[in-house]
DNA sequence: GCCGTTTTCGGCCCGACTGTTTTCAGTCG
């Protein structure tokens, strides 16, 4: 069983334990533990197995937690979550997703209604039954309303991160197998889209339809839709994600990869201009006239040429200009990752990171980059026992030794994540901001401002002299939280103007920015980082999907400052005495 | 339930807001 599994199962329990009211230091060590193995580097199932290991070495893992795991490992479950499941529904972990309503509330419906679905608690508002309940009222039943139905709309789609794990696995259980030449990702993955409706592979070789039978097979298939000679449909785990496998000639690939990668929109666009030079393009080639003759189909690029266009990376497909742009010979030199010199965003065991300064330095340093900024939070996020004036300006010479010594073997630069306070100003005062290489401006809280309110909030705070960035400028949640609204183009424009940069976070719940708003900023002439965040060091691997935002958003390696050589960035912060 | 010790018990990050109340519990971050 996978780490993550595992985590899951605790994670799940420890929300039952909320509902069920139980001891809340309890049900935290649940969720530590829980977060320790989903980023615990060993197989949580190996130790298990291993008579000469002990499982309780995990940090946050003792004597009781080990015998959950232990449990876990033999059946898929443990006694204390199979009883807890017979006293609430399954939707019971739903409607903790539902804002406004807590465990408490939760609770407290269950012991005075009978149901056991979204729909039943929809209808239970709709009805004005809530609000006989104590401390529920006419405006909670909207909001339940309102967060049902966000729920409902959003069902369906997948983080960007859950996609390309998946296929990743994929991938991985058709390695071995003989006859088979090639396993790509198509569709809105390749294309880099923020979330993923379904996925969908192509597999050539000789061999390729004995890769969708081996697809059907997995285990970690939860049902076979449809299965015909060329293609295999399947719901993918007990998330349901729905992968599309096609088994795909070699004459075709190019063809298939087009079509099937899309946008929509794009192959629209793309088969009329086909038309209009004599050809007919589908997902077999692109044809001559008579429907015979193949003009091209092997590669994506034989295809686009044919076309009389350079071949557009996958990101821009949405029909957005990059056609025109390919017939003028003007698309942009989409950023790559290997650009990437740095990353300028991450968390410590100082504040509320799971690995120290000295390890996070080291993976940055295993990924090739130069430098790094450390950017803890600050006091304003006390769960996180964020940094205050006087910590701050301690790490700032701590940082100053550590790049003297050069032991790291990568620069430093000591930063913070300083929270933009309700009203705009900087949660750290400026003195000691001063003595750090970078700030990042984040907001953290009372993101439900008026737009007007937020706007000069955001305003003030690239007032700060200090500032370098605006850290996930929209605040958003994939597929949980909407973006703050705020007056985007004013705020854009004052950064530029100051000299402030945006940030792109590649946290695969934020891409914050969004590609849009990336477009939008870079039409502006802002400049960006693209940073992970990361709270572990296998965070910083999250940089990929930065890169593919930014590329969605057309950015090219000048657009973005860690791009630059680690002078060239020192100079370009804002502030810097040229 | 974990951890560390002052070593087998007591502490475990907490402040602010919201909508409900009529002084505050529940939710959120």
């Amino acid at each position: 069983m996978e780490n993550r599994e595992f985590a899951r199962i605790l994670a799940e329990t420890a929300d039952l334990m909320e509902i069920a009211g139980e001891d809340g230091f309890r049900i935290r060590s649940y969720r530590n533990g829980a977060s320790t193995i989903e980023g615990y580097t060993e197989s949580i199932g190996d130790i298990l197995a291993d008579p000469a290991r002990k499982v309780t070495d995990v940090p946050g893992i003792g004597k009781g937690l080990a015998a959950v795991l232990q449990e876990i490992a033999l059946r898929g479950s443990f006694d204390k979550r199979d009883e807890l499941l017979t006293k609430f529904p399954p939707a019971a972990l739903d409607f903790l997703k539902i804002q406004g309503l807590g465990p408490k509330g939760i609770a407290l419906i269950f012991e005075h209604f009978r149901i056991t679905t979204l729909d039943e608690l929809e209808q239970l508002c709709r009805d004005q039954k809530l609000r006989d309940l104590p401390r529920m009222g006419a405006k909670l039943e909207e909001k339940v309303l309102r967060s049902i139905a966000h729920l409902k709309e959003r069902s369906g789609r997948f983080l960007l991160s859950f996609a390309d794990n998946v296929a990743q696995e994929l991938k991985e259980s058709l390695a071995g197998l003989a006859g088979i030449e090639a396993i790509t990702v198509a569709g809105s993955l390749r294309r880099g889209r923020e979330t993923i409706g379904d996925l969908d592979l192509l597999v050539t070789g000789p061999n390729a339809e004995a890769a969708l039978d081996k697809v059907g097979a997995n285990p970690r298939v939860h049902e076979v839709l449809g299965r015909g000679p060329t293609k295999t449909s399947v719901k993918w785990g007990r998330e349901g994600l729905q992968v599309d496998v096609r088994a795909v000639d070699h004459a075709s690939f190019g063809a298939a990869m087009q079509y099937f990668t899309g946008s929509k929109e794009h192959n629209v666009a793309l088969r009329q201009r086909a038309i209009r030079m004599g050809f007919k393009l589908n997902e077999y080639g692109l044809f001559h006239g008579d429907g015979e003759t193949r003009a091209a189909g092997e590669t994506e690029e034989g295809i686009y040429q044919a076309l009389g266009l350079d071949w557009i990376p996958p990101e821009l497909r949405e029909n957005q200009g990059e056609i025109e742009l390919a017939e003028a010979h003007a698309l942009p030199k989409l950023v790559e990752q290997r650009q990437v010199r740095g990353d300028l965003h991450m968390h410590t065991t100082a504040t509320d990171g799971r690995a120290s300064l000295e390890e996070m330095a080291e993976a940055a340093r295993a990924l090739g980059y130069e430098y790094i900024a450390i950017t803890d939070h600050s006091k304003a996020l006390a769960m996180t026992f964020g940094l205050d004036e006087k910590r701050v300006v301690e790490f700032a010479r701590t940082v100053r030794k550590v790049n003297e010594t050069g032991d790291l073997g990568i620069h430093i630069f000591s930063g913070v994540e300083c929270d933009i306070l309700q009203d705009g100003e900087m949660d750290i005062a400026w003195d000691a901001l001063a003595e750090l290489d970078l700030v990042i401006g984040s907001v953290h809280g009372h993101m439900n401002q008026e737009p007007a309110v937020m706007t000069d909030r955001l305003l003030r705070a690239i007032e700060c002299p200090h500032l370098t960035a605006l850290g996930h400028p929209t605040g958003r949640l994939l597929l949980h939280r909407e973006a703050f609204a705020f007056d985007f183009d004013k705020v854009i424009t004052e950064a530029v103007a100051q000299g402030v940069w945006l940030e792109i976070n590649s946290s695969p719940e934020r891409l914050d920015l969004s590609a849009t708003h990336v477009r939008a900023a870079k039409a502006k002439g802002a400049k960006f980082i693209v940073s992970t965040d990361a709270h572990h060091p296998k965070h910083l691997l999250n940089m990929q999907y930065g890169i593919l935002t930014a590329r969605r958003g057309g950015l090219e390696a000048e657009d973005i400052v860690n791009t630059y050589t680690r002078e060239c960035f020192a100079q370009q912060r804002r502030g810097v005495k040229s």
